[in-house]
DNA sequence: TAACCTAATAGTCAA
DNA sequence: TGTTGACTATTAGGTTAG
């Protein structure tokens, strides 16, 4: 029979010395099914100076054969052994032998994991796939048919995601010493909503073991396929796992019937479901600058802040004492649970297809970096082209030249058309066949980038180009579907999701080959590209200057340029003809450029306002000086210079006469590097020790939000971090004054001749004493 | 000692 | 543990005027 499965998570067991690859997912009628597979065993590659070394290599333990196979490294054809092994544990061991083996010049593809080679090797993506099986005695718990493979599994393309069932947990614990201990500290609820919306509120009465097994028995009876959280890689589900251990508890929450465990990177697996952290997909969107689950969920419209219940992390443990407040705690753990459970739903098509393009699983997917998904991507596809994957080393790292930034002409302009090239590196790649296999030295039918001089071959096409023409093409073709439905509809976000992860994967590529960590890095690839890009965008602003145009900036892949129909078209035409699309981002009515590079704002014909590199975009200043800016840069652009300063002049009264919400006060910097790394205190680094010594944890990646307080000294002595504030604190109101209002509003008004005095108010008597004090 | 200058450090954004 | 280019604030440590 034919068994078509939609994977959620894909492990090994070892049964009389064989491993049996054991996949865990959902039919197309939504049952829980699991299929196991036989008869894949694992595998690295020797690179061979001589023959003899196969003999000895074949005289290893556990060795089950050994094949002669010509395969590729950076193009150039190589002979390797491939060492099959018996099972996945021997392989290191086999590993380390076969190096020290004279004849042995290198050992390759020894470090891949069982799983994501079977895959590899397969064919297999997280996404549907057929089996041909039989019906099978079980090996796990929770699964409605179990199957034994009688064929290899077959990939299948496919628009629909059978019905997933998930759920959302978060954990609140007992902390009247800061940031918990699982040694010390209890858990005090278990809070949990499922996909049809039912939330459950464990609650600790005094029997924290219950409270666990509760939790265990409630999720073993949703049996949901994905485990979402947010930060419950970090902190969630590591603390029930410690607090059930402390307490003797077993947590048989896997398919299993086992304790999750910690895997690669940190990431806590659970076998046969997905436990997927948000936090993570969250961390790497820039465009949310506060990453804590109320802002991320208030970014995506599941809950806005104002609606929920928002209790400071150290205060949890006072609303649990508190009888009349203990309501109010529990309403905080369901709208988290919410909060987790609806942001899962927005970001699992997401989710789903970064798997299914990247080919890492569900769960790692979303806790592997950016540059491990391409890898992965970039594995798959050398498997087939016959590459061998190099090994990871330890590189220095070279420094190149990146892209071009023209020399803003400041003012304000009229009619301003944004050109940019569609996917420039990308395009540069596929179009002189760039990549880390066709890079040659010598005389050859090349190309050859300029500049730099580095030559790539003309054919065969490379692993990157011919990647990104899959992606590229993929892509195009899902758009063009896209047209044809309706908008909304459940196929319609997958494909939107689709794409849009297509295009992610396609501008990343650029990033990774220049990235010291990645197998294929070759830094004259990386510094091809580039150099590719600064002659394009050169050439196209001579090109338009030599027509007549006017060209005012332009960065990277961008060209602004005063509204001419006639210039515009004739450059996109050529550059048509050269193998690149250019197409008119945007046209602003009005655009405003300063001598400053990378910041601008622009009025465009529907009367929104961008606002792009100025504070107003910035994470790192307070809400109100950012407020400001916005407001500055809308009057000026619709009203004119002295709107923008009336306006101004009535904040900064309005902050004197402390009438301004303390929140819009906050500064926001995040903790690049663990605390005592630091060579200077900056001001956020100051207010993170303060906490750190109120008992708080907060070290590397934590964003650390603190207001300005009156007193003496460096700026860093006088904040205070938000989770202590009390409330009684004396703003310094000159400082935000003078350090964030003024100059947000003058980075904009200063280039329209605006003074500063402008926006002061005049000072009255006693102003003598204003300049003593 | 206050005022002023400068390099280094650090964070964030544009592309 | 994707890249370089760019801007900005603040600290830390000096020099200088008085």
């Amino acid at each position: 029979m034919r068994i078509r499965i939609f994977p959620v998570d894909i492990t090994y067991g070892i049964v009389n010395n064989e491993p049996e690859i054991r996949v865990f997912g959902v039919s197309e009628d939504g049952k829980h099914v699991a299929v196991a597979h036989r008869g894949f065993r694992p595998y690295f590659y020797a690179i061979l100076s001589n023959e003899e070394a196969v003999s000895e290599l074949r005289r290893m333990r556990n060795v089950i054969s050994i094949e002669i196979e010509e395969r590729k490294l950076f193009g150039k054809p190589v002979k390797v052994a491939k060492i099959i092994v018996t099972t996945p544990d021997k392989v290191r061991d086999a590993r380390e032998r076969a190096a020290t083996i004279k004849g042995v010049q290198d050992v390759l593809e020894a470090d891949i994991r069982f799983t994501l080679r079977y895959m590899i090797d397969k064919g297999i993506k997280p996404g549907w796939m057929e089996f041909e099986a039989e019906p099978s005695d079980g090996f796990g718990t929770g699964i409605d048919a179990f199957y034994r493979a009688t064929s290899d599994p077959v990939q299948v393309e496919s628009t629909l995601v059978p019905p997933l069932r998930y759920v959302a947990f978060d954990i609140e614990v007992y902390n009247p010493f800061g940031s918990p201990s699982p040694e010390r500290d209890p858990i005090i609820i278990i809070s949990m909503m499922d996909w049809s919306g039912n939330i459950k509120l464990l609650v600790n009465d005094g029997d924290e073991e219950k409270l666990i097994r509760d939790f265990v028995r409630e999720l073993n009876e949703l049996n949901p396929d994905i485990l979402f959280g947010y930060n419950s890689s970090r902190f969630d589900l590591p603390y029930l796992v410690r607090r059930a251990s402390v307490l003797g508890v077993k947590l048989p929450i896997t398919k299993y019937g086992t304790a999750p465990e910690q895997s690669t990177y940190g990431h806590w697996s659970i076998i046969g479901r997905a436990h997927i952290d948000l936090y993570g997909v969250i961390q790497e969107m820039s465009d949310i600058k506060r990453k804590s689950l109320d802002y991320a969920a208030e970014y995506f419209g599941v809950m806005k802040r104002s609606e929920r219940v928002l209790i400071p992390g150290h205060d949890i443990h006072r609303y649990w004492d508190d009888a009349s407040k203990r309501d109010e705690l529990l309403k905080y753990a369901r709208d988290d649970a919410v909060s987790t459970l609806r942001l899962g739903e927005k970001l699992l098509p997401h989710i789903i297809q970064l798997a299914n393009i990247s080919g890492l699983p569900l769960d790692q997917v979303v806790e592997a970096s950016v540059g491990a998904r391409v890898e992965w991507m970039i594995m798959h596809e050398a498997y087939r082209a016959g590459e061998l994957a190099p090994n990871r080393v330890e590189r220095e790292y070279e420094p190149y030249r990146g892209a071009i930034v023209l020399e803003p002409r400041p003012g304000l302009h009229n009619n301003v058309a944004v050109l940019d090239f569609s996917s420039m590196y990308p395009s540069i790649m596929m179009r002189f066949n760039v990549s880390p296999d066709t890079l040659m030295e010598g005389e050859c039918d090349c190309y050859v980038a300029p500049e730099v001089g580095y030559r790539f071959l003309k054919s065969p096409r490379g692993l990157y180009p011919r990647m990104l023409e899959k992606l590229v093409s993929a892509r195009r073709s899902i758009r063009e579907q896209m047209r044809l439905i309706e908008a909304k509809s459940p196929e319609f976000i997958y494909l939107d999701a689709r794409q849009r992860a297509l295009k992610i994967m396609a501008n990343a590529m650029y990033g990774y080959c220049g990235w010291t960590g990645a197998r294929w890095y070759r830094r004259e690839v990386a510094e091809a590209v580039t150099a590719w890009g600064r002659s394009l965008l050169t050439s196209a602003i001579k090109f338009a200057e030599s027509i007549g145009g006017r060209v005012i900036y332009g960065d990277t892949d961008s060209l602004f340029l005063l509204n001419d129909e006639g210039v515009i078209s004739k450059l996109i035409e050529k550059e048509e003809k050269d193998g690149f699309e250019v197409k008119i981002d945007k046209v602003y009515d009005k655009l405003l450029l300063t001598e400053s590079k990378k910041r601008y704002i622009g009025l465009l014909p529907n009367g929104d306002i961008d606002i792009v590199g100025f504070e107003a975009a910035r994470g790192d200043w307070c809400d109100l000086a950012k407020d400001v800016q916005e407001e500055v840069a809308e009057l000026v652009l619709k009203r004119g210079t002295n709107a923008a300063i009336e306006y101004v002049r009535g904040i900064i009264k309005k902050l004197r006469e402390h009438s301004i919400d303390l929140n819009s006060l906050i500064i926001w910097k995040t903790l690049d590097k663990s605390i005592d790394e630091y060579k200077v205190i900056a001001p956020h680094v100051a207010a993170a020790r303060k906490l750190i010594e109120r008992g708080f944890r907060v070290g590397k990646g934590d964003q650390i939000g603190f207001v300005v307080v009156k007193g003496e000294g460096r700026l860093a002595d006088r904040v205070v971090p938000i989770a202590l504030i009390k409330g009684n604190e004396d703003i310094d109101i000159d400082y935000y004054v003078e350090k964030q209002v003024i100059p947000a509003a003058m980075r904009i008004l200063e280039p329209l001749g605006v003074n500063e005095s402008a926006l002061r108010e005049k000072r009255g008597g006693g102003s003598i004493l204003d300049f003593l004090g």
